[in-house]
DNA sequence: CCAGACGTTGTT
DNA sequence: GTCTGG
DNA sequence: CCAGACGTTGTT
DNA sequence: GTCTGG
């Protein structure tokens, strides 16, 4: 679940759609419709990096990398690919998500996101995303990261939670992004609720009837495959 | 106390 | 099968 | 998430 | 680092 995304807004329309100060806002690359683990990404989020001078709390729009590598998996070497999905269901009892989940939350901007439809014949991804137009606010976790060996500038990586898929985006995939409703942006965002139930209640699937959901080309599949005709409506299996 | 795991997805 | 790259 | 590689030596 | 299992 939610391995793909497309995230094409400027930063102008970031900064407004999630009131983010324009000084406050790092620098946003090229619209991107193949959006895959590892890319860095626009992100919003309340916290400064953890070698810096106390700020006070300002919401910032930065890139940051997707996928979280836990500090001991980096220092023991061992292998396992950044942690890219936190389900919802254990996020608050997990070592390596509880920490990020009471204190280091993010909302990850979407135009949408793709899921796989195992069928005969082969996967057919299917493009989701809201059908009033409006920015998909994806729940996200932080976790501040520098290499092991080149400890200078730290920097943010993220995870997309993940939650059971609802009624028509069920019958496409069994999981589904979790969302943050406008209303709880800035509750989300606060780092000084840390009260791992109460930000549970603060995130949830897309509404029932929210989302478009169709079949969009295989080229999506191909990662370095990029624009917007990734997002359009195509026949299946083409 | 120490040892050992620590994550998700999909696929088998 | 399993790992890396995007 | 999917696609695509999956190796070494010596030489430039 | 932090949590669970023994």
């Amino acid at each position: 679940m939610c391995g793909r995304y497309a995230t094409s807004r400027t930063k102008v329309q970031l900064t407004e759609a999630f009131h983010v100060a324009s000084d406050q806002a790092d620098e946003v690359p090229r619209a991107d419709f193949n959006v895959s683990p590892t890319k860095r990404v626009p992100i919003v989020l309340t916290s400064s990096a953890p070698d810096s001078e106390a700020e006070a709390a300002v919401r910032q729009l930065r890139l940051a990398t997707w996928g979280i590598t836990p500090v001991w998996m980096a220092k023991a070497g061992k292998k396992g690919r950044p942690l890219t999905n936190a389900r919802a269901e254990t996020i608050d009892e997990k070592p390596t998500f509880r920490r990020p989940f009471e204190q280091r939350r993010c909302l990850v901007p979407a135009d949408g996101f793709y899921e796989w439809f195992a069928e005969a014949g082969g996967k057919q991804p299917y493009f989701f995303r809201p059908v009033d137009g409006a920015v998909l606010a994806m729940a996200g976790i932080v976790e501040w990261w520098h290499d092991p060996e080149n400890k200078t500038l730290w920097f943010p990586t993220f995870s997309v939670i993940t939650t059971k898929a609802t009624d028509d985006a069920g019958k496409v995939h069994d999981r589904m992004p979790m969302t943050v409703q406008p209303d709880r942006w800035d509750a989300w965002l606060d780092p000084g609720l840390t009260d791992a139930a109460k930000v549970r209640r603060l995130m949830a699937a897309p509404a029932k009837g929210s989302l478009d959901i169709f079949p969009v080309s295989k080229a999506v599949n191909v990662s370095k495959n990029n624009g917007p005709g990734l997002v359009e409506p195509a026949e299946i299996g083409s």
